[in-house]
RNA sequence: GCGCGGUUAGCUCAGUGGUAGAGCACUGCCUUCACACGGCAGGGGUCGCUGGUUCGAACCCAGCACCGCGCACCA
């Protein structure tokens, strides 16, 4: 046994288990169980994504979740898959495309670039899901599914196809956020507000009846003035009321363009005067509509100035347009000023470019359910947790905009839908797709085509990701019109781990999916993740190269270092700073477990014949009382889903109670000098605290713990750990009280007494001999102890020694500690030490007897504090005592 | 503009009314036969500011400041 190494080498140990787990089917969900079911479905990665901290984050609280689950004797379902990620696989493959072959998918053609993709993802797709299980998920992977699987497609089919039955499906002519790299179509989610320095371009129209007189205007995209209609100003601005009416001449191309009278026209902003171009901007969109005005788009999909009647701006990129229509006006003498402007701009989420409001033919979703889902979360059938994401919840629910969900790409669901052919000519030569100009006769909406085919048109586009991603916890379980075992048994899931940023992208969504087509909520709890920053407080990003690899972290610390590094930093509602130091504890902590195990091999011989007794040494009964302090304590934690906490009271025991106080008080007890029956009792009581002490911190390093239960004989060859049910009865069936004072005022004692071998530089030596004078009637029973812990060779009791002067002396649990030293001792010194101790006494002293001397306090306060407030006056009292008696001898 | 967080030791963070805490970092000692991925001991805080409630406030209330985030608007 003494051959194992100094120190604990995750690499070997992590891949071994996690096979043996595969082969043990320890993570496979039995829907015809009787156990209690418990389910989670993973948040699906991005099918060619690549591992990051923040889905060891996710994913390490959901395998701990579903570990700690299958203790408490529940039947287990962690479903895992991935998601297609439509615009990010699509932008992946395009560039590889790009670079490699130098084309286009259009070259391509939609089913060779289609085919293209599906081989990029066989090529790239099982990555993610590999680091999962090289993290130790224990997912039931034969489960494992895809957004894009042949039964999930017919989900999304037969969800677009009931939705639009109902009439909560249409396809609408709108402004829609345009990207135009991604040349498709985004919902308002995938917008970000980011704030831009852009400038404030003032100019003039010149009034058609008044010439000579203009009307001024601010504008920050003076690039689509082409487009503009109209001039808007405040119907209750008596500076414009003249102007209502009349009309002003557009620049370029010229034109006649109406002055209007709009309220939505800020009087204080700018000029008072709001050029009005509807194709390119969602406000003067809306405006047009109640004014009937024309819309003039004059910009292509990918950004370009699309106006032929403006020759030198034709075809020019929208931002170079904006300064040449700057300059234009300004030689025309139409420019007044330009002032610098900070502004909001939305930007792709995906290209990170401004997005362009664009109006365009999208199909759009009015969302089903929406009181359902909304009273669900308020009423607390599902819970939130931190509870303040509730409130973000409920406001986005209560302003909820119809969703854009038709997307401009080839990768993804193609909407059921199919046109005729002949009326689908005759309606896009008239420009006129809207929906309502569709008989019932020239489109097919269904899951599945048209009997005559080749009589029909597909619609081209498909739909956005996170129009499969709502499905994802019942879709993953059961196929269409049908009610699976599983769904039945594991449906709705119990608890929902993510990340707080797509709260409205997928959990509000799948809320109401859940509602709409389950007929019942999706799960019952979910958990909002922190979010993952560096120690600047900054995102991690690809582009800042500070987003550490963890499969590398893995390598290096091994994945149960990872794990509960992480863990142990995770806070409760804030954001986490990761820190690889915390890792390289998580690290150190496995170490430290392994080597107390080490400790215990190195030890010949068994236990034979252990029972839990009174008469077991206070060290025995203290540790293994606060063994089931902490099995109790954990139970709280994960009710409150406070996996910090757990983290901190696992280490906190290991390290500060195990190994520090009750292993070093013990540790002659497993010498070969020790008595047999103080050996067997010293390996019983270790291996009883150790032996739960692994199941607890199982689930949060369920490789290490797993080797030593089994190297330990904790469990049987064969057996596994994380199968084992938590014990039901505490360790200590009687009060532990009386040995746990007794073992704490002897580590304190202990703790005493190094700190004066300190203070007089014999910290290293052994062959110290301490004097206790009014000691305990016990502290013989426990002097050997005492001494072992205080690093001495004797600790004597002696109440009638009469120390030198100068003799260093300490206060403890135990009596007045006397540290005779010959020779060394400074008797002004030592008054002075200890006169400064009787100083600081008083001091507590005093800050009791003022509590106590103040009637309010002794009225007010609860029995209870006032008690405590008494017995601490009584405990400074007689050390002041001591202390004073100490100070006399001196003298 | 509306809303939500945060502000406690050098750093990262616990701490929901009763003696200010942890880990790391720092200082000193220890190459002691589980572990230097270690042990022992130590230094270090007006708990953002100002008021209020209370016998008692890091904690409750009000206001302010600063940092972060979300939503809306922004010609």
């Amino acid at each position: 046994m003494s051959e194992l190494p100094k120190a604990y080498e995750p690499q070997e140990v992590e891949a071994n288990w996690y096979a043996a787990w595969l082969e043990g089917k320890c993570f496979e969900a039995d829907p015809s169980s009787e156990k209690e079911a418990y389910s989670i479905v993973i948040p699906p990665p991005n099918v060619t994504g690549i591992l990051h901290l923040g889905h060891v984050l996710n994913n390490s609280l959901q395998d701990i979740l579903a570990r700690r689950a299958r203790q408490e004797g529940k039947e287990v379902l962690w479903l895992p898959g991935t998601d297609h990620a439509g615009i990010a696989t699509q932008a992946k493959v395009e560039r590889e495309l790009r670079e490699k072959e130098g084309k286009t998918r259009r070259d391509l053609g939609r089913d060779e670039f289609l085919k293209r993709v599906w081989d990029f993802k066989e090529h790239h797709g099982g990555i993610i899901i590999k680091q999962l299980k090289r993290l130790g998920c224990s997912c039931d992977w034969g489960r494992e599914r895809f957004t894009m699987d042949e039964s999930y497609t017919k989900w999304v089919s037969h969800v677009f196809v009931e939705l639009f039955k109902k009439g909560l499906i249409y396809r609408g002519k709108r402004i829609v956020n345009w990207c135009p790299v991604s040349l498709t179509a985004l919902s308002d989610e995938e917008v970000i507000m980011t704030p831009q320095k852009s400038k404030l371009y003032f100019m003039k129209y010149e009034l058609v009846d008044a010439p000579g007189e203009y009307l001024e205007i601010s504008t920050t995209r003076p690039e689509t003035l082409m487009g503009d209609v109209a001039v808007a100003v405040n119907p209750k601005d008596e500076r414009f009321a003249k102007f209502i009416g009349k009309k002003v001449r557009r620049p370029f191309p010229a034109a006649e363009i109406p002055v209007i009278a709009d309220d939505h026209v800020d009087v204080e902003f700018g000029t008072g005067a709001l050029k009005i171009t509807p194709a390119h901007d969602k406000a003067d969109f809306e405006i047009g509509e109640r004014h009937d005005l024309e819309i003039i788009d004059v910009l292509t999909p990918d950004g370009h100035i699309n106006c032929p009647e403006c020759p030198d701006l034709h075809g020019v990129e929208r931002f170079k347009a904006r300064k040449l229509a700057a300059a234009k006006l300004e030689e025309m003498g139409l420019l007044i000023k330009v002032e610098e402007y900070d502004n909001n701009v939305g930007f792709s989420e995906r290209a990170h470019v401004p997005i362009e409001p664009r109006i365009s033919m999208q199909w759009f979703l009015k969302y089903p359910c929406v009181q359902e889902a909304a009273d669900a979360v308020a009423n607390g059938e599902i819970k939130f947790r931190p509870e303040r994401w509730a409130k973000t919840y409920a406001h986005w629910m209560d302003n909820l905009q119809d969703w854009c969900i038709s997307r401009q790409l080839w990768w993804g669901h193609q909407i059921p839908v199919w046109y005729h052919k002949e009326k689908l000519e005759q309606l896009t030569q008239a420009e006129s797709l809207d929906m309502t100009n569709f008989e019932n006769g020239d489109i097919h909406v269904g899951v599945e085509p048209p009997a005559d085919a080749e009589n029909w048109v597909r619609d081209d586009d498909v739909m956005d990701t996170w129009f499969s991603s709502w499905l994802w916890p019942f879709a993953t379980m059961t196929d269409v019109g049908e009610q699976s075992a599983t769904v039945r048994k594991f449906y709705p899931t119990t608890d929902l781990v993510t990340g707080p940023d797509i709260i409205f992208f997928w959990v509000a969504r799948m809320i109401m999916a859940g509602y709409e087509f389950a007929g019942e909520l999706p799960f019952k709890n979910v958990f909002f993740t922190s979010i993952i920053r560096d120690l600047k407080g900054r995102k991690m990003s690809k582009s800042l190269g500070n987003s550490p690899d963890p499969i590398e972290l893995m390598e290096k610390y091994g994945a149960d270092g990872l794990r509960f590094g992480l863990m142990r930093i995770a806070p409760v509602g804030s954001d986490l700073r990761f820190d690889e130091v915390s890792v390289e504890e998580g690290r150190n902590f496995a170490n430290k477990l392994y080597n107390a195990c080490r400790f215990r091999q190195m030890a010949e011989g068994g236990a034979d014949h252990f029972q839990v007794a009174a008469s077991l040494p206070p060290y025995h009964i203290d540790i293994m009382a606060k063994l089931d302090e902490l099995a109790d304590a954990l139970k709280d934690s994960y009710a409150d889903y406070r996996f910090g906490e757990i983290a901190h009271k696992l280490y906190e025991f290991l390290w500060n109670e195990f190994c520090d106080k009750f292993l070093e008080a013990v540790k002659l007890d497993l010498r070969e000098s020790a008595t047999a029956e103080a050996r067997a009792a010293t390996l019983g009581t270790f291996d009883a605290v150790m032996g739960r002490y692994l199941q607890l911190l199982s689930p949060y390093m369920p490789h290490i713990t797993e080797e030593l239960s089994l190297r330990m004989g904790y469990v049987e060859k064969g057996e596994f750990l994380m199968q084992k049910a938590l014990p039901g009865e505490p360790l200590v069936g009687f009060d532990p009280a009386g040995a746990k004072s007794r073992a704490t005022a002897v580590y304190e004692a202990a703790g005493r007494m190094r700190n004066l071998k300190t203070e007089y530089n014999v910290a290293s030596r052994k062959d110290v001999k301490f004097v206790v004078k009014g000691a305990v009637d016990w502290l013989a029973a426990e002097a050997k102890v005492l001494g072992l812990l205080a690093g001495a060779e004797a600790v004597t009791p002696d109440d009638a020694y009469d120390p030198p002067k100068g003799t260093p002396a300490a206060v403890t649990p135990v009596g007045e500690v006397y540290l005779p030293m010959e020779g060394l001792i400074d008797v002004e010194a030592e008054k002075v030490r200890i006169s400064k101790e009787i100083a600081k006494t008083e001091i507590e002293v005093k800050k009791c007897e003022g509590k106590l001397g103040n009637a309010s306090f002794v009225e007010r306060a609860p029995a209870a504090v006032v008690e405590q407030e008494k017995q601490r006056l009584e405990e400074w009292k007689v050390k002041l005592g001591q202390l004073r008696e100490m100070l006399a001898a001196l003298a």
